[in-house]
DNA sequence: CGTTAGTTTGACGGCACTCAAAAGTTGTGG
DNA sequence: CCACAACTTTTGAGTGCCGTCAAACTAACG
């Protein structure tokens, strides 16, 4: 029943993506951490992947069993309602947390896909309490990085319309992202439009409009899922609600 | 400097408003510790109020110096944008948490206001990780808390028309003040339509519409601010969704 | 090469926003 | 206690963004 059981590397054994060489390690739990608090940390950690594409980390109404560090891919976090029609919550990348959605009442409230491949160490539930009084920064730390999470998470709610929210997500995921392709604003999606759409609360034909006319506007240019931001100073206006007329003039 | 220190009252004074026997305290901080763990909790938390009507607790890129937990009234954590327009974040009320959207980058996001006289109780920053070191039980709490109180800030973005979300906020709001108004699904509201329109994202015409709406459906009955669920039945087939078509025929 | 999932484009309708004004409520000072 | 001012709420009219329905197109996969 495990979720990805079969997936499960040794945890204990050797060195294998040791936290204090992994690249992510200023951005996921081991800062600020020295060289055998991050033994004790890796000791407890287990290492999950690679996942298939759309495997379930967790469903909703599941058991908090242990928290998540994406160390590579993209996790989707969603719900469904009665009618079929799905809630994105949130996409978490590299470095990022995925599970606190259940720190209370004890059950998770969001499904958990992954997005292509995916990645992640986990720390057991049960070992959490032990460990964070042994290691005192990690306390703090898992409480900064549930605060990163939360606020990143909110990007939805922000912006009035459809191309100020796309504006604001592009921003947002680049930011995210550029620790590993750090093109001169150029990146690849891990999501399908559809998701983007359900995240941020409009059809997906909404977004394929908004996309032609940032495109149209040469504000950006999109492949597929390859996104390349043209115009920044544009785009941040459009992001900021300062909408340039230009921009919508072509409409 | 600080915020409110003028209303600060003794922190270690005899037992005023002892944490054990408040009648928040299952759903504060202290839930779970015994008496001795809560007499050194009670040393380090700060007791603030009555704050008055519009004050600020603390506002946008202050320093994290606290958190705080609302002991009585509603705290707003609100943000501006360039055009003056309002974006509530979230409303505290009493027994839930509030400043830990500066737990990173150790910079507030949001302004926080009290709506109506407020008191708090205050655990200064540089408090929490001694404390939690000693009270572990401290630990799991705050990261319980944290976790309940951002799903219930979640609320706004569920839900896909006006009618739908404020059936969902008006359910939330009940749920959250029942344990002090337990009269038959009627309460008061602590906040202003324009603060709801703000947090729900849609503007005080329309709030003002669909209150218009569903007390002419006999839905709901709303004074001022008070709040009478009429018919909690048709409300929560609103809330999920399944508008039963009665309610929106004598639009 | 056929199928499927994802994306794009068009037409149409409705919900919500804007602008505007009036009515009701609260708070203040005379 | 009353009058005035400031704020909140309500209601109306008109417009526009976005959702729905529908169909064509593209890329990916077996």
């Amino acid at each position: 029943m495990g979720p990805g059981a079969e997936f499960r590397t040794a945890s204990g054994s050797a060195f294998r993506h040791d936290c204090g060489l992994c690249a992510l390690r200023d951005w996921c739990w081991p800062r600020n951490l020295d060289q055998p608090q991050l033994q004790r940390l890796h000791a407890v950690i287990r290492q999950i992947g690679p996942l298939p594409s759309h495997h379930h980390v967790f469903r909703a109404n599941d058991r908090f069993t242990a928290l998540h560090a994406v160390r590579g891919g993209c996790i989707k976090t969603y719900t469904t309602d009665l009618g079929g029609h799905e809630y994105v919550h949130g996409f978490h990348l590299p470095g990022e947390l995925l599970g606190f959605d259940a720190a209370y009442p004890d059950r998770h409230r969001y499904n958990a896909i992954s997005l292509g491949e995916c990645s992640l160490c986990t720390i057991p539930y049960r070992d959490i309490d032990r460990l964070s009084r042994d290691l005192p920064g990690l306390q703090t730390r898992i409480l900064a990085l549930m605060s990163r999470d939360f606020s990143r998470q909110q990007v939805c709610t922000e912006g009035v319309d459809a191309t100020q929210r796309l504006a604001i997500f592009l921003f947002d995921v680049e930011a995210r992202l550029q620790r590993r392709f750090d093109g001169a604003h150029e990146f690849e999606l891990p999501m399908t439009r559809e998701d983007i759409a359900n995240y941020l609360r409009f059809s997906p034909e909404t977004m394929s409009r908004v996309i032609s006319k940032l495109q149209r506007a040469a504000i950006i240019s999109a492949n597929r899922r390859r996104i390349r931001l043209l115009d920044v100073a544009r785009l941040g206006m459009i992001a900021q609600g300062l909408k340039p007329q230009r921009v919508c003039s072509q409409n």
